[in-house]
DNA sequence: ATTGAATTTTGACTTAAGTCAAAGCCCTAT
DNA sequence: ATAGGGCTTTGACTTAAGTCAAAATTCAAT
């Protein structure tokens, strides 16, 4: 599956979810596959800009890492979510005189998993002629914003506890909406949700968090112990809400 | 100083630096003027958003703090630099529907900051027939996003003396850029920068740096104790830049 | 099912950085 | 010049989280 880009492929994509079909085959003409299994390298950190990414199957970390090996995991990144856009914009002037440089480092974290290459060039010509996708760009970058200003506030002023408190309910109500979504897609009504399956692994969970994979696991046991949550390997099941909320404050 | 707001003053930021006479005054016709004395708040986060800002004289602090009164300083804003642009993109749909707060808190903390506030609206509006703006706004936000990158990095994978080391490296390079700018302007030959004057307090630089005053006074004293750097109160003479280099990576 | 590798947990110990409290410094206004 | 406030430093102590090493569990492939 997926050895092929299609239009539908890129309508799901935010930033391109209203082309028409025609728009889109220009997208595609300047557009391509890759394919990287487990551990492979998307690019380095530093290394030449030579486009931004997409994710089609499979997920990708996006990381930084210490001249003594030490990872701090920044996003995780599951389909039809683009990265890596910063480069194209930076400086605009100049833009990707082959000078820039990616700002952290990506490697895939599933088997199988599909990106697509969206080269600066070719795309900055596309918005010129359709600036409504600017907004959508400055969007996605917003959010993004955000989300890291949330997440530096979350490393710098909370202690580990706190930190996954706030990720279980953080996934939690990711889970619900989804939910939400199928119920009103399908029409029907699904059970409450009072449990999320992690989907990356402790060690990977504990750098994002900005800790290590053993007080990680302390951490775990702790709010088992208090009976807030239990933990069966990548199931976590939430027994107190209440607590779990007061704690991650 | 500074009591009415004009064009120059807008000429010097960077996203309406292109303007037109005529256009500024649009730009104009719609913000206003605001002036802070020392340690006042110029909007809390959480606050419903009315505009973004730009700081024209003085200096804010952009900041998050934790329910146990923690505090961390994500930038510090210097004139003609604009902040608090995120909440008019994020959800551009519904832009302003008067529920978008805004991301940070932010504080004067010189007397007599003069700031700009500028309302989403009709910024909006103006964006909409001056689609080159799109650019220089997304330039803006992409710098940002990498300085933020950076800042976790920083963060989360350095001790305190990298940290130290990396900001005091970073203020010489801005100090110099700067240096090189007026030798240019002017058409003469300064003499080599080897020291910086913090413009902060150290207790806002402990906060930027994720640390607290006592432990950056300890900082600075073995950075001083291994004759890498001298300080005199807020000067700090740069004696054996190599080794901070190494020390910082 | 069984083996071996990868992931996760547990235990004992270390350490960087935080806390609390007191003293010293240095601006700024009288 | 001097008093008083806000900064900054120093000292003694605590603690959250990291390190290293070994054991236990889980997972995937035969």
């Amino acid at each position: 599956m997926l050895n092929k880009l299609e239009n539908k492929d890129l309508k799901n994509i935010f930033l391109f979810s209203e082309l028409s079909e025609e728009e889109l085959n220009e997208i595609r003409s300047f557009s391509h596959l890759k394919k990287f299994d487990k551990g492979e390298i998307l690019f380095f950190d530093s290394e030449p800009y030579s486009g931004f990414y997409c994710t089609l199957d499979g997920a990708v970390k996006l990381y930084k890492i210490s001249s003594e090996g030490k990872e701090h995991i920044l996003h995780i990144i599951y389909p039809y979510n683009t990265f890596a856009e910063v480069p194209i914009f930076e400086n605009y002037g100049e833009v990707v005189k082959n000078n820039a440089t990616y700002p952290l480092n990506a490697m895939a974290i599933e088997d199988n998993t599909v990106v697509i290459i969206i080269p600066a060039r070719p795309l900055l010509n596309f918005l010129e002629n359709n600036p409504k996708l600017y907004l959508k760009m400055l969007s996605t970058l917003s959010k993004r914003l955000r989300f890291l200003n949330n997440h530096i506030e979350t490393l710098t002023l909370l202690d580990v506890k706190k930190r996954l408190s706030k990720y279980l309910l953080e996934k939690l109500k990711e889970a619900e909406l989804n939910k939400e979504n199928i119920e009103k897609k399908k029409g029907i009504k699904l059970k409450k949700i009072n449990s999320i399956e992690l989907s990356i692994s402790k060690n990977d969970l504990s750098s994002h968090l900005g800790t290590i994979l053993e007080t990680l696991s302390r951490t775990f046991k702790k709010l088992q112990d208090e009976k807030i949550i239990e933990v069966d390997s990548k199931k976590i099941t939430i027994l107190d809400f209440q607590k779990l909320k007061e704690i991650s404050k």
